[in-house]
Order: structure tokens, then C-alpha cells, then sequence
DNA sequence: TTAAGCGATAGTTTCC
DNA sequence: GGAAACTATCGCTTAA
């Protein structure tokens, strides 16, 4: 009969998730505040939001897009060659 | 000399893809019309998505979970009457 | 001449913004670490997320949607014991 | 009385979103296949999904992303003047 | 074969 | 009321 421990193991998850949930609500609302702030100083959040969009994927994404190109480029034929890759060795 | 001929074949690749996809989100939208049109005859869509996945959803997997889910519930005392359905009466 | 005092405007926004969900990313990921631990320690995941999302719906929001759930159930004639709550017995 | 009408009504909306939706897995199946076939023939199915998503955000996204690019430039103050953008004026 | 990470999709909520 | 953005859930892919 060990269900006792396990109710309080399970008490204890969920009141971690929550308090981490309520907390990760609060920044959501904080960035929100944010963007109204920003709005009410005549700026535009829509463009805002994209610009942080494109801030965020640039060390992340940019260098993956760079590689992809690559691999466009070889795809139409416009590199030299071995595109398939993988082939036999 | 078979690039050439793998170029090909990953265009043809990319395009069935595309072909594909194309047709995915057709019905996709689609899908979103027809809740549209429900919801315009006075259906609650939000219900109506729960149903359909209820539906789809295997009885014996469903009843599983919600067996799992009432355990977890009674651990954290949660057994009052918040699921209408149990209610004596 | 105001735009400098903008462009410091737009900076410090943007930059508040991107700390703000850098922080909002780490809670989502102390999140996804108690699941993982929870799950390590024999709970179901998936149901501990249900059990969540519920606490946090007010109850009686819940009470409706079930209501109108089982009248839609009703008009399609599902009434057979695949809520296993229901069952009379 | 007009729950059978409505009862109709619903059952024909859910045999819709249903039909709809097994064409929807139909496509997605089928996507599937080709990556598999693609890998297959020696193709990178990674490396390809990225390049039809690359293909795809092309048309929309990257005129936008060029929009905001412009923006960015101005907010940094590379460029002439008028950042708030919505100075009364 | 199963777990973990990732990508895609779907759903909710917000603003317009 | 409709559109857009963000979040969360889910399923696939890959690695152990």
C-alpha cells in the first residue's frame, strides 16, 4: 500500500506545474504590457513583433537557411555534383 | 554521369510534395468551412471538435484515460461533484 | 530631432521584450522537466496534463460544455456506456 | 419539436469533417511515402523537408520578411528619420 | 523497441 | 465577427 506516497508525489507535480504555469502567464502578460507601451509611444507592434520574429531566427535559423541554400542551389543542378548523396559509397 | 538524373528526380520528388500538400490544405480550409457553416446553424465548433475526436478516439483507449484520470483525481481529493456526469442522483 | 531618442525607445522595447521571453522559454522548459520527472516516477503524462488543463477550467464553464457535449452525443445517438462515468449500474 | 432536424443537421456536419479529414490522412500518408521513396532513391528526407519549407515560405513570408528588413534598418537608425511611424504629424 | 527531440498541426485567444 | 498570433498537443523521425 504505497498509494499514499504516490498522491503526494502527484500533489507535488501538479503545484509545480501550476506555480510554473502561473508564472510563465505573468511574462506572457509582461510582454504584452510591452508591446502596448511601445504601441502607446507610436510605434507599431505588428512590425514589432516581426522584427523580434527575425531577431530570434537569425542565429538559429539563419545559419540552417544558409546550409539549406546550398543544397537548393545543388538541387537545380547549378553545382557540380554528387547530389543524391548517399549513393552506394 | 547521373546527376543529372537524380536533379530530376529530387524535382520530381519536391513536386509531388507540393502536389500534395497543395491538396492537404484544401481540405484543410475546407475542414474550417464546414465548422464555419455549423457554427452559422447554431452548433457550439468547439464541442463539435471535442465530439469528432471522441469519435475517432478508440472507446477502450478512452476509457482507459478517463479510469487513469479519476485515480489521479481521487489522490488529489478532487472527488466533489466537478464531474457532472458522476453525480449520484 | 527625436528619432535618436526613438531608436534608443525601439532598443530598449525590443530588448526588454527578448529577455522577457527568454525567461518565458525557461519556465516552459522547467515545465517540460516536470512532466519528464513525473513520468520517471511511473505517472501518465499525458493524463497529468488533462488532470491540469481541468483545475484549471472553472468548473463551471466545464459543466456546460459536457452538457452540450452529451446533447450532441444524444442527436447521434451514442448513448451506449462509452462514458464510463455514466453508467448507471 | 426540431431536435430531429438538428440531429440530421449534425450528422451531417460530423460525416463531413470526418470524410474530410480521412482524405486529409490520406494526403499526409502519401506525403509520407514520397519522403520514403525519396530516401529511397538516396535523398536526405531531412534535408528535403526543409527545402519544400523553404520553397513555401518564399512567396509569402520572405517579401515580408524584406519589408521588416527595411524596418529594421530604420530602427537602428540607418536610415533617414520618422521611426515612430505614427507621429501624428 | 522504446524513449526523446523535433517538426507540424490544431486549438485557443487576442486584436481589429 | 473575422483574421492573426501564440501556445500546446500530437505524431514522426531518429538514436540508443
Amino acid at each position: 500500500m504505497d498509494e499514499p506516497v504516490a498522491a503526494e508525489q502527484l500533489r507535488s507535480f501538479v503545484e509545480r506545474i501550476e506555480r510554473l504555469e502561473e508564472e510563465k502567464q505573468q511574462l506572457a502578460d509582461d510582454v504584452k504590457d510591452v508591446y502596448a507601451e511601445a504601441k502607446a509611444n507610436g510605434f507599431d507592434a505588428k512590425v514589432l513583433r516581426q522584427l523580434v520574429r527575425l531577431r530570434k531566427q537569425e542565429p538559429t535559423e539563419r545559419a540552417e537557411q544558409e546550409a539549406i541554400l546550398d543544397l537548393y542551389m545543388e538541387a537545380l543542378g547549378m553545382r557540380m555534383g554528387d547530389i543524391p548523396a548517399a549513393q552506394a559509397a
